[in-house]
DNA sequence: GGCAGCAGCCTTTTT
DNA sequence: GGCTGCTGCC
């Protein structure tokens, strides 16, 4: 049969979908079609009857890649397309253990606990085992659990590895957590994909019924997999072996939370059969970025030799801005978006600013509202975790799973009903002796001997989520949500409210009712429009899943955020050592995948490419001098441009800088002009300036700074290894300097 | 029980 | 510098 779109492929994407059977690896260098040819792959698999939709499984690690995915499949083979199985290896998982929870103890009805959740049960037990939480910090265990997870290991097997007393309690908790985590009805982020592969272990019957069910698998971006990824994946294509693993290695940057980049570099290991195609012609970028990204991914040592090449022309050269500290830096990226829309007639959304830590949006936030230049951030705080979204969706979670018991603590007294610490910590401890949920002590709260009033409150709230639950049950998602919002008095204490902010976060839980409304009328969810169907799907929802491009606004976000994107024009600010390479990658292997991530950022760009460094910017309320990146140095200098030093000025069509004749505005307005922003005039260093050795700098010295001038040291001391001096400057007052970063010139 | 004020935190984070 | 969460006071 022939099949009409198997003609816009190139050679090699055609040898990748067009052999659908067997084991597969696909090297995808960055812009070379990878989803395209995931999607024409399944296409044709369908197209060819080589398998029924449902028989298709295809893993990928956000949502809206799994979303993307499908709506270009529908359009290649209309809607069969809709049959195939895809989502998030948590989301598929997830759905995998409601169907089994039964033969596991659990009811299908379980909560997720997100990681917050996590951390605040842990905080619990430590305090009930009369740990400190300052010697065992609940963020530093909940990830050791979290890692003990993905690695398959149990409280059991931790213990055998016990060496200090850290990890003697850690253990302890462990093994605490997870019968609290059991009486809840609930699992962790770990959970959907440890219980699943244990499952699968210890019952062949439901891993022969998977494997059945996905005789082909596919799997997007397999170099960010971790170990248990990688175990299920292997597990159910063990009978068919008909898996298509797609991925970069050059793209792996997650290593930090579990990626394991051997799971690519091995996989012809464990299928010594398997196809191995290349994707290496990047139809995305000009070839001075294609030749600069490979110049620089080629100084790693861990990869998988490929040539990534284009046919595009050659494009502009890439850019270098120098600032002076980070508010320019971000007046120039300014500058620059503003030229560029002039000259090449770019649009606001052509625009992608990258930065390595979400801290350094708020310099460039600044300039740009200056300029009223139109962005938006990506990232950041989650819209699910923010606090009055969390406090809805406890409610939520409670209508569907009350022995939920993070949810309970949540909004046992929001709003205020007059549950304080210490009935409620009675309760907890009564729970835990009685080895009873903190709902079964809701329920029987006369029979503990609880204050009166005490009781009668807990048993109006027990009541009300009965009744949420009913509704749940009855109504479809929006209904419930909408009768939860208003009976649980949330709407109205955030109505009646005097904090301004209150205002705000009563629109957040609107646009959650909205989220909930859209949820009911999809008609892909049919009989699956019930709360506990859009709570299952939001628990596994992030701020990654939002599209992109509805509005015409600059794009800002972190590089890991960006992977996946493109932009005309790219930005990536803060080249500076210390930022980004991150000062807390040190051995050869952190430092390549901060290199990696550099590759990632600028194969991002699809015409033009900046990059940008201040000397100076403000870190943790310090100011801190640093020196371009080495990353800087590894782009080859003929694909860059570098600029001759010249002064900055503010740009001509700045508002602030330029006076709008008094008739066109407001007269409110021009009664009280707004104050000049700081000048951004670089301060260049002294001619005669000499920074002195940190080393021979003592207390009692008199020394000169470049921009505080002359100042005397009062105090030096170590801070995280690091000599900090307290200098009186005559002009500045007190400063804190770091001696590794602020030069400092001895005069006596 | 509620709030103010302060100490300690601070890389990235698809789930 | 800015946020979160805890302590201690009323």
């Amino acid at each position: 049969m022939e099949i009409e779109f198997l003609k816009e492929l190139n050679e090699s994407q055609l040898e990748a979908v067009v052999n659908a059977e067997g084991p597969m690896m696909v090297i995808a260098g960055a812009g070379s079609g990878k989803t395209r040819v995931l999607t024409y792959r399944l296409a044709f698999t369908i197209s060819q009857g080589l398998a029924d939709p449902q028989e298709l499984l295809a893993l990928t690690f956000t949502n809206k890649a799994a979303r993307e995915m499908k709506d270009r499949i529908y359009k290649l083979v209309g809607p069969e397309a809709k049959g195939i199985v895809m989502g998030t290896f948590h989301s598929i998982f997830a759905r995998v253990l409601r169907t089994e929870a039964e033969r596991m103890g659990y009811t299908r009805n379980f909560t997720i606990y997100d990681s917050d959740d996590s951390v605040s049960l842990i905080k619990i037990l430590l305090k009930e085992q009369n740990l400190d939480d300052k010697l065992y910090k609940p963020r530093v265990i909940a990830n050791l659990i979290s890692s003990n997870k993905t690695r398959l290991i149990l409280p059991a097997k931790f213990k055998e590895f016990v060496k200090t007393d850290f990890d003697e309690k850690a253990a302890l908790i462990y093994e605490l957590y997870e019968k609290r985590l059991k009486k809840a009805n609930a699992m962790d982020f770990g959970d959907l994909l440890m219980k699943p592969l244990f499952l699968f272990h210890e019952q062949p019957d439901i891993l022969a019924k998977y494997q059945n069910r996905f005789r082909f698998i596919m799997v997007d971006e397999y170099q960010d997999t971790n170990h248990v990824q990688y175990m299920l994946c292997k597990m159910l294509a063990a009978a068919h072996e008909n898996i298509c693993v797609v991925g970069d290695d050059a793209q792996s940057i997650y290593a930090f939370r579990g990626a394991n980049i051997q799971n690519i570099l091995n996989f012809k290991k464990d299928y010594p059969e398997a196809r191995e195609v290349k994707l290496e012609q990047n139809y995305r970028s000009t070839k001075n970025i294609v030749d600069a990204a490979n110049g620089i991914i080629a100084k790693n040592k861990d990869q998988i030799k490929k040539t990534v090449f284009t046919q595009n022309e050659s494009g502009d050269l890439i850019q270098l801005l120098i600032a002076s500290s980070e508010h320019e830096e971000a007046q120039l990226v300014t500058n620059s978006i503003r030229e560029q829309r002039q000259m090449k007639t770019y649009h606001n959304r052509d625009f992608g600013i990258l930065y390595r830590t979400n801290a350094q949006s708020r310099a460039i936030e600044d300039a740009l509202r200056r300029a009223n230049i139109p962005y938006r951030i990506y990232g950041g705080l989650s819209f699910y975790q923010r606090k009055e979204i969390k406090d809805i969706v406890a409610y939520l979670r409670l209508a569907i799973n009350p022995v939920d018991e993070q949810a309970l603590l949540r909004v046992i007294n929001y709003p205020k009903r007059g549950v304080g610490k210490t009935s409620l910590n009675k309760m907890v401890v009564f729970a835990d002796e009685k080895n009873l949920s903190l709902w079964d002590v809701f329920c029987n709260i006369d029979r503990i001997g609880m204050g009166g009033r005490v009781v009668t409150v807990v048993k109006d709230f027990a009541s009300m989520i009965e009744r949420f639950a009913v509704e749940a049950k009855n109504g479809d998602a929006y209904e419930a949500a909408n009768f939860i919002a208003k009976e649980s008095g949330m709407l109205k204490s955030l109505h009646n409210s005097e904090v301004p902010e209150d205002l705000s976060r009563w629109e957040n839980v609107q646009e959650l009712l909205n989220a909930a409304k859209e949820f009911t009328e999809n008609p892909d969810h049919v009989n699956q429009d019930k709360l506990e169907h859009f709570l299952a799907e939001i628990s596994l929802f992030t701020d990654a899943d939002k599209n992109l491009d509805d509005d015409n606004v600059v794009n800002l976000m972190t590089i890991h955020s960006a992977k996946g994107l493109e932009f005309r024009s790219v930005f990536v600010v803060g080249m500076e050592e210390g930022i980004f390479p991150s000062s807390m990658a040190e051995t050869r292997l952190e430092l390549e995948e901060e290199r990696r991530l550099f590759y990632v950022a600028i194969t991002r760009a699809e015409e033009s490419l900046t990059l940008s460094c201040a000397k100076s910017r403000y870190r943790y309320g310090q100011i801190q001098y640093n020196e371009p990146s080495r990353f800087v140095d590894e782009v080859d200098a003929k694909y860059m441009h570098v600029p001759s030093r010249k002064p900055v000025a503010r740009h001509p069509l700045e508002p602030n800088a330029r006076r709008k004749p008094a008739n066109l505005r407001p007269l409110a307005e021009t009664s009280r002009p707004r104050p000049l922003a700081p000048s951004s005039a670089p301060t260049a260093l002294p001619d005669d300036f000499v920074a002195s050795d940190p080393e021979k700098i003592t207390t009692g010295m008199t020394v000169r700074h470049p921009k505080f001038g002359v100042g005397k040291v009062i105090s030096m001391e170590m801070v995280g290894g690091q000599q900090k001096a307290t200098v009186f400057f005559q002009g500045s007052g007190k400063k804190n300097l770091l001696l590794k970063y602020a030069k400092l010139m001895i005069l006596g």
